[in-house]
DNA sequence: CCAGGGTGTTACCTCCGGTAACATGCCCGG
DNA sequence: CCGGGCATGTTACCGGAGGTAACACCCTGG
């Protein structure tokens, strides 16, 4: 038996111990889910990153395909962006776990520590950035806006899929709206609101300055 | 002495070690930087989490208290945005090491990990809610768009501000104005470019599907 | 027959967060 | 003056993490 099959077979169990106890299993703990012990998950992944990122990619590489899919369809851009928006919802929707993976692959790394998007999240970004640049026409600022916007809103819609996915406030197709419609500039269009200002928390005097002194 | 000046020289110790050695720092090192050992830390900050969320209150105060005021301004909607976009963006440049624990305040933490947004950043959230909420006339659904934007607009500045702090493609001011088109619907507004659909990357076949056998 | 590549094991390393247990210095009330 | 009390600090340890070395089995194919 080639080693594919197995590697299968580890992956499976890697997925089912993630999904029990968080991406925070160890690596015995996933070597006696599959019924052996560590080595042999090193011998096939090198170190605790390449488990987790094969285990990643399995679960990332359906959910990028969909979101391609959909920049791509074929419809007006309103409706365009809602279906992308209900992908990408419907995808975490479906497999809290692949979300758990797609923003923290790698706790306590290091090395790529401090990025605000994982791997995984900057493909998405990528795609969107491609689908801003292929079909927009935005003028000279082109390159700027399509990548700045295309960080922008996957992380938009990661932290609010991310409260969505926590709190359920409402229906997939009417948080679809709330983003869409967030897109769509309706935060400039509404009307103000008769100024009553109420300061709600409490007021913290410090301005930005370093600690220095020791 | 009572405990209050210590505590302050040990933050000021750990401080230094993060910004060194990054979020990941060790208590070991801390304490070597600080020169004393282990125990005495966990006296004065109960686990590592007290320590670095101390450290985190002590960095992000001021750029929260800068952000709220920024909301609070008397201007016009869009300088009022453009003004909080450029107090966060300017908040993380002037400090790195701010932005830094602003995202990975606690890297492979079991308990709340998976969280999208780094507690720092939900009060960020929560203060965008607040103003929405209380500024913008935005009919029924006022609640759930303001929750949920609150939340959309931290993470879109989130991710492009961090793209924008690594990659430095343009001045602050133009940034800012990046952002605040994308809020006021820009992406909506803009024509067509002429559908030359041509996919760079290549399909992957996958759908979501889940692995269950062993 | 035996070499190679898969399977698996036990035992160990280093480092981490965290905790006893113990020793010192200082101030403050009897 | 003296003895708590409370801070300071220490060394030594624990359990568990990621990761590795060394060894053993089994099965297939030249």
């Amino acid at each position: 038996m080639s080693r594919e099959p197995r590697r299968e077979q580890l992956l499976n169990a890697a997925d089912r111990v993630i999904q029990r106890d968080g991406p925070g299993a160890s690596m015995n703990a996933i070597a006696a889910e599959a019924g052996i012990t560590k080595p042999i998950l090193y011998r096939h992944f090198g170190d605790r990153n390449g488990l987790i990122g094969a285990l990643t990619e399995r679960h990332t590489s359906g959910l990028l395909a969909a979101i391609r899919a959909a920049l791509a369809e074929p419809l007006e851009r309103r409706d365009r962006v809602e279906h992308v928006l209900d992908t990408y919802l419907a995808g975490i929707e479906a497999r809290p776990q692949v979300y758990r993976l797609l923003t923290h692959p790698d706790p306590g790394d290091p090395s790529g520590a401090g990025r605000a998007l994982a791997p995984a999240l900057r493909q998405i970004a990528e795609e969107i950035t491609r689908a801003v640049q292929s079909q927009v026409d935005l003028g000279a600022d082109r390159d700027l806006l399509a990548e700045a916007w295309g960080r922008g809103i996957t992380g938009m819609v990661l932290a609010a899929g991310d409260w969505w996915l926590e709190t359920r406030p409402c229906s997939r197709t009417r948080m679809v709206q709330a983003l869409a419609d967030l897109l769509w500039g309706r935060l400039a269009a509404a009307a103000d609101l008769p100024t009553a200002v109420l300061p709600t928390a409490p007021a913290t005097t410090a301005e930005p300055s370093g600690p220095e002194a020791d």
